[in-house]
RNA sequence: GAUUCGUGUUGAGCAGUUGUCCCCGAUUAUUAUCGGGGGAGGAAAGUCCGAACUCCGCAGAACGAAGUGCCGGGUAACUCCCGGGGUGCUGAUUUAUUUGGUACACGGAAAGUGCCACAGAAAAAAUACUUCCUGUUGAUGGCGGGCUAAGCCCACCAAAGGCGGGUAAAGGUGAAAUGGCAGGGUAAGAGCCUACCGCUUCAAUAGUAAUAUUGAAGGCAGGGCAAACCCCACUUGGUGCAAGGUCAAGCAGAAGGUUUCCCGAGUAUAUUCUCGGGACAAGGUUGUUCGCCUUGAACUCCUUCGGGUAGACCGCUGGAUCCCGAAAGUAAUUUCGGGACAAGAUAAAUAACUGCUGCCCUCGACUUCACUCGGGGGGACAGAAUUCGGCUUACAGACACGGAUCAUUU
RNA sequence: GCGGGAGUAACUCAGUUGGCUAGAGUCACAGCCUUCCAAGCUGUUGGUCGCGGGUUCGAGUCCCGUCUCCCGCU
């Protein structure tokens, strides 16, 4: 597995799945309140990993904002995946979870860069891996 | 050279690191890795039109509904494009004229129905009303005469009003008023007559046609609204790739509905079996009806309720395709020749970051400006989803061409 | 992707076949009533009829374009 990567294994590609995350999870938020993750644990399972999604809604902006938005959190996923994958693996869990945007939408925040996004990923998730 | 308008083209480049979708190849052997190649637009947008393609329906006819609407051409087709005509607005110029720009849903109001608020005599029927002119009557008034004065009588003049006739010129209100203006004419007036302009009809000429020009005739027939109903001509069956097809996986079925009858033939026989015809019934018929089709019985048809799946593949990208050249045509466009292959995802790839160059803005430095150096910022509108042809809307900057205005030079 | 619907006062809605100054209730403000408040009564304010064109003498209404919002279809 590369260790920059993501390929579509490590997505959530199914409607079983995300209807598993979405009716059973749980959601967190990050400090700004401008993103949030909606995530789901199954212990001692295999086989053990992590699956991610990227959702943006439709009414917070324009295709053009929405792509970058999604491009920008898997960015800042991808980058920083390493540590929260490997303890996922070490404790036997497969882990689901989706990012998206919470407050930040098109009209508030016409123009974003990766080192507004990062940040913030990073914070939600470290939250996560506390509640491994 | 500057500003502005219109049309067309374009929609920053190079390098590095990390990643992702598709195709090809190799290794490995069912899980990956490595290498190579390709990977958004002029509007991909809005979904406003037109098609291809798909399934359903379909002998055909009538009715309905929707759309289009000056003429000719182009196209697979069009609410599209090109050319021409007409009307309105506007500019230039001139003796007359001629011409540029721009907008137009631009068939029919002497087939019918409906509406036209307020104001106004009247809003579509042309008549009534007012006024005007005139005949008659004449309250009353004036002047004159007669009888002695008051008063009465006679004649004449003026005249409110009444009754009858003529006329539709005038009525100033309105968005719109029954051809306009001038002259004649008349009791007053009137296309009643005449000239000019406008209108209608007919003919000739030019043009494929819309239409234009000229001439003659008619003395004028008639308001507006059809983006009100409508009439005329032409076009259109419905459905949209979430269409539709194949495979895999998976579950559980239940209730209800329906009319048969008659005639003929076949075989030894026929209420019973088979075939044909007719009647009747049920169902289908994707706008409605006629008609057409299926069935006459049910594991199989129809209706209602309930259960399961939501994975893969095809459709899927080579096509009314794109580029270059030549020819035809005023043009839209067409024909011929040569060349090219250019995303195909499906919780949905085509990206993120860094550096340099180039463009624009701004600040600072020697400092009056320019040149130069350094710092900071900006780089539009916008993301394929079956595919094409148009239309509409959004858009920083750059380039080319054309028009207008201003300045400078020759 | 495809197909439908809506937009009128701060809020919820009317507005007929195009016609006179676009109405109703709630809200807000002022006055009356009450010792005071509420309720009640009276009055007032508040409108780019989503936006831009067109038809018409005249458009919230008819037509075209456009913007925003809502709903349905596997």
């Amino acid at each position: 597995m590369k260790q920059f990567g993501l390929s579509s294994k490590e997505r959530i590609k199914s409607k079983n799945e995300f209807d598993l995350v979405y009716s059973a999870g749980e959601i967190l938020f990050s400090s700004s309140q401008k993103f949030k993750a909606v995530f789901f644990i199954q212990r001692e399972s295999e086989p053990s990993g992590i699956k991610t999604a990227f959702a943006v809604s439709r009414k917070s902006g324009i295709a053009v904002w929405r792509n970058r938005i999604k491009r920008l959190l898997r960015e800042s996923y991808r980058l920083n995946k390493k540590e929260i994958c490997s303890e996922a693996v070490i404790k036997k869990m497969r882990v689901f979870i989706v990012f998206s945007p919470n407050t930040i939408n098109q009209k508030n925040s016409r123009k974003i860069l990766l080192k507004e996004v990062m940040p913030e990923v990073n914070d939600l998730m470290n939250k996560i891996r506390t509640r491994l």
